[in-house]
DNA sequence: TTGAAAGCGCTAACAC
DNA sequence: GTGTTAGCGCTTTCAA
């Protein structure tokens, strides 16, 4: 370390109000507390203060934070001291003017209208906390500004990937991401994905399942509750897959099977599709449910007829864990697993972003969805 | 228009790819369909291209865009005719860095642990939109993060100014908060706030607004059925102001007044704090229930007991009016509109962001409740 | 009313 | 292994 090296003479005079900062003293980071929040802020401390105080060039600071060539230990030592004594951070809008890489991931959530609120929240959770992981933010865009908000993320570039939730089966924002030279990510699987890469459950494979358990359960017949209007209309695919899925496999294992669609939303609707279900599903029914919120309310009526579940009837939901476990009796659930889903969709990202990895095979990938059989089926002795 | 202008030679012979953009024909914007995500993305249409197809120099189209100079009207249609032509949008990057305003709002939500978490999106939701009405994006940081997340958002200068949920009444990201160049909105009230605006509900208010709705129905003695011990533990100011605002409203009217507490969480907690309260509320208790979560299974367990809500005993929410609604019968509910609270931040935030409005005047600013009578409560005769 | 050009803070090519 | 420097695309002086 030792002296302070010579400054280069800038080349060129400054016009700016910081033309002296490379004559103030470095001063530590502004700590004075209790000062007004309209004050201007401080002086940014740059790359260049970090050279100036390790003694090297500009660049030898660039490399030893991006590791993209080889330093010497003595030389990484006093950067990084440096880089620690000033509390250097860089500035973001200059690293992604000249890297044209931004470090954000633009997240489209489903706010608008309809969508599962509370649903939402894992999916946000997971991909915030896996950016995070690779050193990313999250930049968050709301369904409702539609395809616009697609073009602003890649337009202004603003991001370098997009993930996008709560695709419809044909979703207008579909041919628009195609275009955008960012890649995207949907969760969920439309009609015709354009090329995007896709990522959800396997609703097909969740269906057999939940038809599988209640065959097990000694169910000659099956009901399965449907969607509400809201959701049928909103026209997402993984509705269609469920039920196609469960239809398969009652076919194959010669199992009836009806379905009792679409439920009015709420205890009352609720009440109602069970009505319905009895009435289709003989003397023992086997029930499917496949959305969390009706979950809690079937239970719920068919317990109110005085109904054993697991005994008089089997109910399977396709929800969260979480929410099955809150139901009395905790109800055997095919698991949507958010976080999972959530997980591979920013695997496959991070993939799409390092150009020296090789993109992903599958353009659909399906997360496999697990059955933990709970307290509203038993296996048929 | 007409002919091209010539064009200037670049100070400096380029070495980037990119040199020979000048020369290049402009097309327009990528729209190939069906290509391979992996593919590189496409060059950038810069400020410069607008000004050379409109024919005046770059910083024109810089204000034509701002609107911080004037324009003569010939001029501005030019260039707005040629930024449309070429679907042009300004680099934020580049934006940011010679502006010194990223228009992004940071925000910092409380993920982690305990923490509501379907009440938590009407604030991101509502955050969201009225950042996008002023032309900013939202981005999301999680509340693990700590302090760092705050650290960072500022020190990389990633947004212009952060608003923080979920606040402690002792969080110790308070004073890193206090110490940041970006102003930062607090939604919530800590007990020292280190001169940070705060935007929060009245919760004393509407302690106040629920005990006296008891007091019309008749009541002469109110139980308040506490949080869970979650909540508590965490510490949240609301929770002794709520408690405090009630308790003062039942000694200014003379009501008995006992708390419930803590209890917990799900359909037995509330069944149990059920028990308790009638017991300890007499012969025809008031009840205060101020959690969303809890306001439902009370309703249940008090109609479980066959009592009749509204004339054995009335029930005051602390929820929002979706919740109070939700439930059969309708709760009379205090409502928290959170939307209201996050509008309210987020005009607080612009007019500290906006250099020429001077700064609000109030640092807490406290929003006021709304009782809404519905089924659980009647005037007394 | 407009244009020229400096420079925001960083990365990465090029040179040694 | 390290330094020099051009330039990313924009805003904003300064000059006319």
């Amino acid at each position: 370390m030792g002296t302070e090296p010579a400054l280069l003479p800038r080349r060129t005079p400054r016009v700016r109000g910081l033309a002296l900062r490379d004559h103030l003293w470095l001063t530590s980071p502004a700590v004075d507390t209790h000062r007004h929040q309209a004050e201007r802020r401080s002086r940014m401390v740059t790359s260049r203060d970090v050279a100036r105080v390790a003694g090297v060039s500009q660049s030898t600071v660039s490399y030893v934070m991006s590791g993209r060539r080889s330093i010497s230990a003595e030389t990484r030592r006093r950067v990084e001291a440096a880089i620690e004594q000033l509390t250097y951070q860089p500035n973001a809008g200059a690293r992604a003017l000249a890297s044209q890489r931004t470090q954000v991931i633009g997240l489209v959530v489903p706010f608008a209208p309809g969508a599962d609120p509370a649903g939402l929240l894992p999916f946000i959770e997971t991909i915030a906390s896996c950016a995070r992981a690779e050193d990313h933010d999250v930049l968050l865009v709301t369904a409702d500004e539609g395809s616009s908000g697609l073009t602003r993320l890649a337009g202004r570039r603003l991001c370098d990937a997009i993930v996008m939730m709560d695709i419809g089966a044909e979703d207008a924002r579909i041919p628009v991401a195609a275009t955008l030279d960012v890649p995207v990510i949907l969760i969920g699987v439309p009609d015709d994905s354009s090329g995007l890469q896709c990522v959800d459950v396997d609703f097909a494979l969740a269906g057999r399942l939940a038809v599988a358990e209640l065959a097990a359960a000694g169910h000659d017949r099956v009901v399965l509750i449907g969607y509400t209007a809201e959701v049928v209309e909103r026209d997402i695919n993984f509705v269609r897959r469920f039920q196609g899925g469960a239809a398969d496999a009652a076919a194959e294992l010669g199992l009836g099977h009806e379905v009792v669609a679409p439920v009015a939303s709420g205890r009352a609707g609720a009440e109602d599709a069970v009505r319905r279900a009895l009435e289709l599903g003989g003397d023992r029914p086997g029930l499917v449910v496949p959305n969390s919120h009706v979950v809690p309310h079937v239970a719920q009526a068919l317990l109110d007829r005085g109904l054993v579940l697991g005994r008089d009837v089997s109910l399977v939901g396709l929800c969260t864990d979480a929410a099955a476990l809150a139901c009395t009796p905790a109800v055997t659930n095919v698991s949507l697993e958010p976080r999972d889903v959530s997980r591979r969709a920013m695997q496959t990202l991070f993939q799409l972003l390092d150009r020296t990895a090789e993109p992903p095979s599958e353009l659909v990938e399906l997360v496999t969805p697990r059955l933990t059989r709970r307290e509203t089926t038993l296996p048929a002795p």
